[in-house]
DNA sequence: GATCTATTTGGCAAAATAGCCAAGCAGTTT
DNA sequence: AAACTGCTTGGCTATTTTGCCAAATAGATC
């Protein structure tokens, strides 16, 4: 693997991103944060893993730059770290319905 | 794991998707297709992988929608299927210079 | 039709990721 | 200060992903 041209500092943060929400869990985690933050016991009955299995995803999603968080009386409160994110899957989903075409291999 | 609440099949796309852009390979081809379609052996220059590696990588990327391909005399061509990425991408960009405060636990 | 060219597919080993349990920890309440 | 609350960390196994090589394929050229 020889990744020439962009900085690889760029890269790894994009790719950091990407990975923070490959993952259903983390992706409906992020879907709800849209609406505001939440604490970590408001986002593991939204998920339905283990606490730690919970906790481990929010820290991925810390540490990508995706979600920002603040402990406040007995609780820790995460959020979005940026905004851009809702425009970005609003047009995905509108990719979905020409999705055949795209799946099929040119060669078919 | 229990993901009530958003439609599944929207959750897997966005994760395919996601998914599709969370590797350092993969993001630099995208990144190169904003630019205009290229065939794989343009890209495997790019990557500096093996060609097999390239095009499974692009196999993925189709199968989650992020490319389209077309054949056209010896080549195939591979090209972005959505041009919202580039938007999103530059935001993220942007996002980094305040990414310390976002790296750090709110416990430090 | 044999050969060449561009690309995909199969198969496998190595590396990365996921999720549970148990243990730790920092504030809070008693 | 003991016990509790809300969350994180360590450790382990199971699963998934990655990337190479070798083999297959489809179309172009000889």
């Amino acid at each position: 693997m020889q990744l020439t041209q962009m900085p690889s500092a760029t890269l790894r943060q994009r790719v950091a991103v990407m990975k923070a929400l490959a993952h259903p869990s983390r992706m409906l985690i992020a879907e709800t944060l849209m609406s505001g933050e939440k604490c970590v016991c408001d986002l593991q009955a939204l998920v339905g893993a283990d606490m730690s299995t919970v906790s481990k995803h929010l820290t991925l999603m810390r540490q990508a730059g995706v979600l920002v968080c603040e402990k406040r009386g007995l609780n820790i409160y995460y959020r979005l770290a940026c905004s851009c994110l809702g425009t970005f899957l609003r047009c995905l989903d509108e990719l979905t319905p020409n999705m055949e075409s795209c799946r099929s291999s040119c060669c078919d």
